[in-house]
DNA sequence: GTCCATGTTCTTTA
DNA sequence: CTAAAGAACATGGA
């Protein structure tokens, strides 16, 4: 699914288009998706102008022009894609919105697996959003404080949204290779140094695949339908057995909280370096 | 048929 | 109480 960068690509790719143009059309359609099920949900924004189309963690934030907003969130299959109407929808589009723009295309919500879908939050902005901050923007000490409250594994602490927002499965494997941090070493055991790479490398290795559209494994694509192209760089990620690209030694596959876990044994040492 | 998948949440187990 | 493991959700590709 769609981690930070991903949806970063797709807010980047829909604000210039989307940003201040009039919903002239909804169509919701299947209901489970909508959370809560609100009665009219198509009916609450036909009419309204977008004021903004944003980035919380992996969740892309549409505001209106009457301050009530809504969220999508991919799941794991999820696609978010500008498309001309003429060409008949893919199966599992389950939302389809129009807008006052002049070239012809609508916005398609597509999703086989249903993990993902829209989120209503009203117009209430002083509600909290339950996850914790932006790693983009987050500093060496606002770490250190997230992360010495836990001794679960490294991996799993910063897979928690709660936490940090915004990173998945392959971010977080492949920050931790570029840190040198072993997966399964307890949060809250990293030394300040530690965390100070580990700071370092998340925010270089989302910066470097946003710069490269984000991760196509399978599903993924971008607001014009397009793979990204960082997959065909990760260090770790899917590469079980394949010699490391930094020192050549086999990368380990372990199975962690249910997920596939990537790394490096040479330079990735579960004894505190 | 099997296993696996970019996520989240709930339940069970320890 | 905490935390980790496991299952569930649903679909499809290898």
């Amino acid at each position: 699914m769609p981690e930070l960068p991903e949806v970063q690509t797709i807010v980047n790719t829909l604000s210039p288009l989307l940003a201040k143009r009039r919903i002239i059309s909804a169509t919701l359609a299947r209901r489970d998706i909508l959370t809560p099920p609100i009665a009219d949900f198509p009916g609450s924004i036909v009419g309204r102008r977008l004021a903004s189309i944003t980035r919380r963690g992996k969740r892309i934030v549409f505001t209106l022009d009457n301050a009530n907003r809504f969220y999508i969130h991919l799941g794991m299959s999820g696609r978010l894609v500008l498309a001309d109407p003429i060409v008949p929808p893919p199966r599992h589009t389950h939302f389809v919105a129009r807008f006052d723009i002049t070239n012809a295309c609508e916005l398609r919500f597509t999703d086989p697996r249903r993990f993902g879908g829209i989120w209503w939050l009203g117009d209430d902005a002083t509600q909290e959003d339950g996850m914790g901050p932006e790693p983009l923007t987050l500093r060496p000490v606002q770490l250190e404080r997230l992360l010495s409250r836990t001794a679960r594994p490294i991996k799993s602490a910063l897979l928690d949204q709660s936490l940090i927002a915004g990173l998945g499965n392959i971010y977080v494997d492949e920050s931790l290779h570029a840190a040198g941090i072993h997966p399964l070493i307890p949060a809250h055991s990293l030394n300040m140094d530690q965390i100070r790479r580990l700071n370092r490398a998340i925010k270089l290795i989302l910066r470097r695949a946003i710069r490269h559209r984000g991760s196509t494994l399978r599903d993924y694509r971008d607001a014009a339908g397009q793979p990204g192209n960082y997959q065909s760089i990760h260090r770790v990620y899917a590469r079980a057995a394949l010699p490391c690209l930094t020192c050549g030694h086999p990368i380990e596959r372990i199975v962690l909280g249910g997920r596939s876990t990537h790394f490096c044994p040479n330079c990735q040492p579960s004894a505190a370096s």
